[in-house]
Parts: C-alpha cells; sequence; structure tokens
DNA sequence: CAGGGCACCATACATCCGTATTACATACAC
DNA sequence: GTGTATGTAATACGGATGTATGGTGCCCTG
C-alpha cells in the first residue's frame, strides 16, 4: 500500500531535521526507513521526484494543520484569536514543529533553485495569504479592524512576519526565544485589529 | 595576496547564486575562479573552512552596505527615513541584491545545521537588531513613535519582517512582487512611526 | 650563488552518489 | 498450472567529491 511510501517520505523528513537536506541520499533514507535501495527507487522514480514528492505531502500537512487551528479549541471570540491561532500553529515552538519549520526552511531554500519546489511553495503561500486576507476583510467588515487597513497588503506582511520569525527562531534561537516571537506576532495583529482580547 | 583569497570566495557565492550551496564543491569554485584544486585547498584547508569565510565575507559586507545606507543620498528628515533605507538595502530589490539574498538566504538555511554558520547569522542579526533598536528609541524620544512602542520588540519584529520578505520574495516571486514587499514593510514602518514623511 | 619558504599545480585515492539492471518472491488471472 | 503483475532486494557502473601528497617555479635573504 501507500504507507509504505509515505515511510520513505516520513524518513527523509526526519533526515532533513536532523542534518539538513543536502545528507538526503537514496540510501540513507532506504537505511532509515529499514528497506533496500531498490525499494525507494521502485516508489520514486529520481532522487528530484522523491524530494518534491516529500515537499508536497509535509505542505500538504502544514496547510491542513494551520487551517484547522481555527477550529479546535472550541469557539473563538473574534477574528483576531482565530488569526493568531492560524499564525502560532506555524512557528517552532515545540519539537514536532521545530522538525516541521527546519525541513520547510530547508525546501524553501533550495526552491530558490528549483522550479518544481517553488511551484509547491507558491501553492503552500497562496492558501496562506489567501486565509489571512479573508479573514482580515472579515474583521474589517465586523469594525475590529485599524482604520484604512488592506486585508491583502495586511495577509501578506503577516504572511512573511510568521516565516521571518521562523527564520529568526531557526537560524539565531539564542536572538530571538519563543517568548519574543509570540510577543512579536501579538504586538503585529494589536495594531492591524486593535481591540481587547 | 588575499585579493587570491577573496576571488574564490566570490566564485563561491556566485555559483551558489546560480545553483545553490549543494552543487558548490572544490573544484568548482577552482573552475570558477580558473584556479587549481590545490590552489584553492592553500586557501582554505576544508570546503567546511571555505564556505565559512565565505559566509562571513557576505555576512560582513552585507551589514555594511546596510548601515552604510543612511549615510547616503544626503541628510535624512525622520528616523523613519533612515529605518526604511536601512531595511529596503537588504531587499532582493535589484540584480546585485538579489544574488546576495539568495546567497544568504542559503547560508541561513544551512545555519539551521551547522554551527559555525549559526554564530555568523547570530552576530549578523544581533548588528541589525541593535541598530535598529537604537533608531526605534531614537524616534520614541523625537516623538515620533506610536504609543507604547517598545524599541527592542519593534527592532526585532522589523528584522523579523525583513527577512520574511525576502524569504517570500525569492521563493514566491509570483506571490509578492517587489512593489508588494516594499509596501507592505512601508505600512509596517507607518504603523510603528506615524507621521507625514 | 645557495637555500628556503611561498604560491601554485597535477594527480591519486578512497568514498559516496544516482541510476540501471537483474533476480527473486508472492499473489492473482486464466 | 502457467503466466503476469507487483513489491522487494542485491549488485554493478560511471561519475563526482573531499582530501592527501608530491612536485614546480620564484622571490627573497644570506
Amino acid at each position: 500500500m501507500t504507507d509504505r511510501r509515505q515511510r520513505l517520505l516520513d524518513s527523509l523528513v526526519e533526515i532533513t531535521a536532523e542534518r539538513g537536506l543536502d545528507h538526503v541520499s537514496i540510501r540513507e533514507v532506504a537505511a532509515a526507513a529499514d528497506v533496500s535501495i531498490g525499494t525507494v527507487q521502485y516508489y520514486c522514480r529520481t532522487k528530484d521526484e522523491m524530494v518534491l514528492m516529500a515537499w508536497e505531502s509535509l505542505a500538504e500537512k502544514i496547510i491542513v494543520r494551520a487551517m484547522g487551528g481555527m477550529d479546535r479549541g472550541g469557539t473563538v471570540a473574534t477574528v483576531k484569536e482565530c488569526i493568531r491561532r492560524v499564525v502560532l500553529e506555524l512557528l517552532p515552538l515545540d519539537e514536532p514543529r521545530s522538525v516541521e519549520s527546519r525541513v520547510y526552511l530547508a525546501f524553501a531554500a533550495r526552491a530558490v533553485i528549483s522550479a518544481p519546489l517553488a511551484e509547491v511553495q507558491h501553492s503552500l503561500l497562496a492558501k496562506l495569504r489567501g486565509y489571512l486576507a479573508r479573514a482580515f476583510a472579515h474583521a474589517k467588515d465586523e469594525g475590529e479592524a485599524a482604520a484604512g487597513l488592506e486585508p491583502d497588503a495586511a495577509a501578506a506582511a503577516t504572511a512573511a512576519l510568521v516565516d521571518g520569525l521562523l527564520l529568526h527562531m531557526l537560524t539565531d534561537p539564542g536572538g530571538l526565544p519563543p517568548d519574543s516571537a509570540v510577543a512579536a506576532m501579538d504586538a503585529h495583529l494589536d495594531r492591524l485589529l486593535p481591540g481587547n482580547p
């Protein structure tokens, strides 16, 4: 079944999180998943295809978890709280999300060079920005937004801030501890959507 | 002379910008700089050392240009304009800065894995945040800042936003064109430092 | 002029990589 | 029962990589 394929992609993610995307090889993935090289080749014709499939799999997982974040934990009072949950879900605030973020960053960095990977990144960011833009527009309708707020621009800035905080948390953990990152995000949202909660 | 060493590091940067940090090899660098493998080894004992030296060289160049940005172009009216010049200097808004940003991102992504590279990144971000924090503090003293602005937090958020915009411009150019990135940065600064210019 | 250090080069070696090929099982079709 | 598809494995091959080694010209000092 396809769970064999997924185990291979999970192994790739694991290796990438621990040692970086450059240390990923067919042999390493095969060993980590405890299968032969031939089996890896059976599911992924080429290494580039394997990396692309893993990236698609991870991007899907990220977007599902982030978007689903607003549903969990009962009802939400304000649009701001809704947005806050989504973006905080994307930051490396615990071990599993740290793994995910490290791999996300590795794939994103490679997307600068690889067109197929860039396509996945484009789709991921488009969904995130789209969701945020709708949320900001809704907040504007509800009168929760700051004067003159443009939903699309606010969405682009918020998405960029999330990834910037993620980048700095991962590459300079001493300079930007988790608390500061969350505080920066909260201050940003407070500026865009003033109000109590 | 040491210009030989610098030519090697420049070649490494060039290769990284065009094909990514994984395609950097001693042979490729030697060929790009039109020297022998042995010469590369003479200046850099190991490949990791070569990459680290290139990263240190680039980080220095980036910080000098960004900090120096406020001096160029005559006097500056406001603190906001001063900050704006520095951060816009860091975005990939033309070819040379696009090259620089691509390489910066490649090094930053590797800093997640490599401690020596992370140290350089920490130093780079500390200088940037330090400068921004002093600027925000100065703006606060001058009464140009929004109510309740905390210089350190504003600096961390601004630095993160710059790198987030950089990341999205490079990995999803279709989703975040240069104009939108500049607009997002301007809107961010307007929120922190309201006022005419 | 003798000699030593510096900058540079060519080559060799072991290792790892991506991929292709071949073979071996099991299961299901006819 | 024979044949065919599917999943898994073992191995081979050409190429690239990091590094070590030995050698060559050249300048400078004595």
